[in-house]
This record gives C-alpha cells, structure tokens and sequence, in this order.
DNA sequence: TACTACCCCTTGCTGAACTAGGTATAAGGC
DNA sequence: GCCTTATACCTAGTTCAGCAAGGGGTAGTA
C-alpha cells in the first residue's frame, strides 16, 4: 500500500490529538505515537518533523521555544482554534471513513 | 489531508474485495465503490483506472478483455492466488490499523 | 572520556491521487 | 437519420505525504 504500515493522512490527525491537551514538543509527540500506536503505526521523524511545519504553516499549530522536562531546549507547539475545529471535523471524517471502509470490506456478494 | 476525501492506500483493498467475487471490469468496480462507499469515498476515474493497472503490473489481479452486460467491449479483472493473499493480509492490516487508530483518537490525557 | 538519550532538522526520491482532459460504442428518443 | 445519455476505456501533468538516509547539537551518566 503507501508507503509501509501507514494509511496516508492519518498523521496529521493523530499530531492533532496529540497536542489536544496542551502544548508538547515534536519529540514528545513522536514518543506519544510509538507508545499508543505501538509497532501498528510508525512514524519516522522524518515524516514528523515535516509535518509538524506544515500544520504550523496552515495555521491548526502554533510554535514557541521552550524548556522540556528533562531541560532542553525544544519547540513546543500548541492547537490553534482553528487546529482544534480541524481536529473535531477530521474525527468525525475517520469516523464516517473507518465505518464505511470496514462495511464494505465485510460486504457479502452483491 | 492526502487529497480530499481518502486515505491513501485504502483503494487498492477496496478494489481486490470488489474482484473478489469474479471477475469484474473496471466500470463495474467504480460503480460498486460508488454504490457502498456512497459520498464518503469518490474514486475518480483517473485513480481507478492506474489503480488496476498497478495491480495488473504487480501480478495481483489478471485481466482479459470480454462483453459487459450490456454488450459492449470491457476489460475484466480477475483475482490471482497472490491478488487473494495480498486481499487477506490486507484485511487484518486494516482491522489492526484502523483498530489502533480509533484507541489512539479517543485517548483521554495519559 | 565515551556513550546514550534527548531534540532539532534537511535533501532526494517514490508513488498515490487529483485535475482535466481524451476516444469510442450501444441504446433510445425525436 | 441524428442527438443525447450511459457505458467503457484511457493518459498527461501536477501535487504532496511519507520514506530513506543522512546531518547537528546538548544533558546526563558510566
């Protein structure tokens, strides 16, 4: 399929969610994902990092240097009003895309 | 996201599952996409049509030229034994990826 | 001192899907 | 006979996400 092992346009959706709490670092976020995704979904970061700038350049993150936990420098990005109404209607579409695809994959002859 | 309304890598799957019955010509399989898929998921025929043609050259579906119902020249697809391998396995990667991705997206703060 | 974990990034490439066209035939209405 | 509609196939050019494979630098620890 594309690429190894990811259904393309799902990151930008999970990179959504994970910051739907408050602001975190790319890295964390890269952390987030192998831990909840585990070895279904995995995320390069090159294919992180990129994707990070191109939420920011559409406006759903917002960007600010910080301090992370363990005391380094990081980038910390934080949801926009605009990301989280991005956010709530790409949920809904996984939702009515995942219900579809899943119907029709089990559809009986017709 | 990736394009407007599909998850890139979700076509090929939907396509083996229409062949997976018999054979089928392109034209039909567009038709019972639209017909189970609804709005949901439009597959313009400029994807479809390379989409067959990838998976001819990968040696997962066969085709033949024949006569449609309605009499007119079409080519048929038809599933190989490694069309019907790739089908399967695609199956559970969706149910685990699909699976994954739901959990992840309805995650409470960790 | 070396090593590991952390934290950021880019370039070049592949390949799927979109846009936007094209050709041709059968059937049915006028 | 002619026009329209539905059927049936196709391609060229573009866009853009993700991969592979690198790069740099810092803090803490052995």
């Amino acid at each position: 399929m594309a690429g190894s092992d990811l259904f393309t346009g799902s990151l930008d959706l999970l990179i959504l969610k994970a910051v739907s709490w408050g602001p975190r670092h790319g890295y964390a976020i890269g952390q987030w994902l192998k831990q909840t995704t585990g070895e279904v979904i995995s995320v390069q970061e090159g294919a992180l990092y990129p994707a990070l700038h191109r939420l920011e350049r559409r406006g759903w993150l917002a960007e600010e240097w910080g301090i992370s936990e363990t005391n380094r420098e990081a980038k910390f990005y934080r949801l926009t009003p605009e990301g989280r109404k991005q956010l709530k209607s790409g949920l809904s579409r996984w939702q009515e895309f995942s219900r579809v695809m899943t119907l029709s994959l089990t559809a009986d002859q017709p």
